[in-house]
DNA sequence: TAAACTTGGTTTTTT
DNA sequence: ACCAAGTTTA
């Protein structure tokens, strides 16, 4: 049962639909109409790098490819929804069938069917990374180390410990020697949690994000026919993003090519800023020896940014550790040099920016054209209050989410309990929503529900309790939700009904919550499936499948405000990059470590290079003392002193005058 | 045993 | 500013 490339019946017209060669550079050309095998795109920033994977896309769907047989694994699913949409305009319907996700939804796709083969039923629950962390808080209270002499790591250092070994393939001891020192005395201890969380996790049918990925890779590891055949139905594997991926991500894409070769992996070197998931930009140099035969395209020019911009950019990466093969260049003459502007507080800051947002709108820059990015999620709070006073409407990316808001928690919690009702710690959340239940009891209730059923809630010796009444209540809501086969958006409104009571006396602020909860029924009805609205909203952002929902309109008329992670691949008119200041970029955290600087100086580079006109880089004068929130230094980044040349490469601007 | 309160320690980025 | 742990009260 050969299933590679066949022929369609559409795709046997003999001169092509799009004109490749006039549309491509040569390098782009060559990269699209490759005959098969292995291929890695080293694509510089603003080179062309999603022109090239969408003709790619359609260059083989017209040589005939079934679509269905072509796997596009981005790094967000906007992404990948994006790329097809792109693929689709320029030839036609066929190309929106391509599979397409980020790995741990393709992964989570391949579980719900092959799960078994790994000891999971398909009907797992996700548990997002507080979830995780309040598992590990629950084992970490159970062991009783907390009580023990030395601190103990809180659940999100444990988190982030387990984490690290599993996407960088290490034990727990060496993640403690290599990054968390002060622990490791307490290795014994931590390596108990890790098997515990790993023991907690599989007898209740619950992965944490990173056993997507591992899971997924035994799966294609540990059974051939099943890694055959999942190798047979995507016939082409193409990898976006790829200096950013783990090495657990390489694996499952070197699986799943075993049969054909045919892998294509487009990415920059430059742009590695996922370390802290396990990433390292040198994976990307094992390319061509992990597949032999490989062939290696460099895309160099950039048709992004002003010659100006190119020029600072190329500047802030001239200084990195480790010398890079290629340098970007670009025909475009003209163009304004960034600006450098160092206003006298944060407050300031945010004022200097609100002022030129409205300037560029007042020149018609569209609002979604125009993007602030910063280090971490809070750094963007002055402005967004200041945003919202002037009236001028903004998306925020990165940083808390919809789905982390309490409530919304609480409502899934029911959800994920229906479809899983070995998922105890989605139980402990929901029980201890009854009034008169606390830690304890939830504890104990769950795993009764775990080992004895939904009847255990109802038990006599139960009744007599105080919360006795409100045990009857949940168990006649969960028993209707489990053995009902109606619709998913009449379970939410059973789910909605039975939570209300509780979130008002939860929570003060409950007419303010109310409203996310009717947004969340209107996501919820575009599903047919329980299981695949949870894994949805567990495993993209739901402003993104928001945004996507309102479509284009709505998202025009919004300044957009991000986190630089969340800017990857993204490009804007005019740029903002503020705080930025030694110490929040770099971050505190990365002072002491020369390979974590050198992360940072790439992500200021990310962050950079998303201009196409207009760049500004504001470090305001941090005022008052550095508590232990700020550990800014107050002075400018080290990214501008090193720039030897910055005089000539950015205009200064006296906030003053302005 | 839950809930309310005090105190002391911590700190980012994302699927 | 937030979270965990300890203390007090009901």
């Amino acid at each position: 049962m050969v299933r590679g490339p066949r022929p369609m019946p559409q795709g046997q017209n003999k001169t092509p639909a799009i004109p490749y060669a006039s549309a491509l550079n040569p390098a782009q050309y060559q990269a699209v109409t490759h005959p098969g095998g292995p291929l890695l795109v080293i694509a510089g920033a603003g080179t062309g790098k999603t022109r090239t994977l969408v003709y790619r896309v359609a260059y083989l769907v017209e040589q005939g490819v079934d679509p269905r047989s072509i796997l596009l694994l981005t790094f967000t699913r906007k992404a990948a929804q994006e790329m097809m949409e792109r693929a689709s305009q320029i030839l036609d319907a066929r190309c929106a069938m391509v599979a397409g996700g980020t790995f741990h939804s393709f992964a989570n796709l391949i579980l719900r069917r092959y799960g078994s083969h790994v000891g999971y039923p398909a009907s797992f629950t996700i548990a997002d990374r507080s979830d995780a962390e309040d598992i590990l808080n629950l084992i970490r209270t159970d062991l009783g180390f907390h009580k023990d002499k030395a601190r103990f790591p809180k659940k999100r250092a444990l988190m982030n410990i387990i984490s690290r070994a599993a996407n960088c393939q290490m034990s727990v001891g060496q993640v403690l020697a290599q990054e968390y020192p002060q622990y490791e005395a307490l290795e014994p201890e931590i390596e108990e949690i890790a098997r515990t969380y790993a023991r907690y996790k599989e007898e209740r049918a619950i992965m944490d994000y990173d056993d997507l990925l591992t899971k997924c890779r035994d799966l294609l590891r540990d059974h051939p026919p099943v890694r055959q055949r999942l190798s047979w139905t995507y016939a082409h594997v193409l990898i976006d993003e790829f200096q950013d991926t783990n090495a657990v991500q390489a694996e499952i894409g070197a699986f799943l090519a075993s049969e054909h070769g045919n892998i294509m992996a487009v990415g920059d070197d430059c742009q590695s800023i996922y370390s802290f998931r396990g990433a390292d930009f040198r994976n990307i140099m094992d390319f061509p020896k992990r597949f032999p035969g490989s062939t290696v395209i460099t895309l160099e020019e950039n048709y992004r940014s002003t010659q100006p911009i190119l020029s600072f950019t190329n500047a802030i990466i001239e200084n990195a550790r480790e010398k890079y093969s290629k340098r970007l260049f670009t025909k475009a003459e003209g163009g304004a040099k960034p600006i450098y502007t160092r206003p006298p507080s944060e407050l300031a800051q945010a004022l200097y920016v609100l002022q030129r947002i409205q300037t560029h709108l007042q020149e018609g820059v569209p609002p979604h054209q125009i993007a602030v990015l910063f280090r971490a999620g809070w750094h963007s709070n002055d402005l967004e209050v200041l945003l919202g006073k002037h009236g001028i409407a903004f998306v925020k990316y990165g940083g808390m989410k919809f789905i982390e808001a309490a409530h919304i928690k609480d409502v899934l919690a029911f959800l994920k309990a229906t479809v899983n009702p070995a998922d105890t710690i989605s139980w402990h959340r929901i029980l201890q929503l009854l009034e008169g239940v606390g830690p304890v009891t939830a504890k104990r209730l769950a795993e009764n529900v775990k080992e004895k059923g939904l009847e255990s809630l109802v038990s006599k010796s139960l009744g007599k309790r105080k919360y006795g009444q409100s045990l009857r209540i949940l168990h006649d809501t969960m028993t209707q939700l489990t053995t009902g086969g109606e619709p998913v958006s009449q379970k939410i409104e059973a789910v909605l009904t039975a939570y209300q009571p509780l979130l008002e006396a939860k929570y003060d602020d409950a007419p303010k919550r109310i409203p996310d909860l009717r947004s969340l029924q209107l996501l919820a009805e575009r599903y047919e499936n329980l299981e695949t609205l949870l894994a949805d909203l567990t495993l993209e952002s739901p402003e993104q499948a928001l945004a996507r929902e309102n479509g284009p309109r709505h998202r025009k008329d919004h300044v957009v405000l991000s986190t630089i992670h969340s800017a990857k691949g993204l490009e804007w008119h005019t740029v903002f990059i503020i705080h930025l200041v030694d110490g929040h970029l770099p971050s505190s955290y990365s002072l002491h470590d020369e390979d974590a600087i050198e992360e940072e100086r790439r992500l200021f580079y990310v962050a950079a290079t998303r201009a196409k006109c207009h760049l500004y880089l504001v470090a305001p004068k941090v005022q008052g003392q550095a508590s232990f929130y700020s550990l800014a230094t107050g002075g400018p980044s080290r990214f501008l002193f090193e720039i030897g040349r910055l005089g000539k490469l950015v205009r200064r601007d006296d906030p003053e005058a302005a």
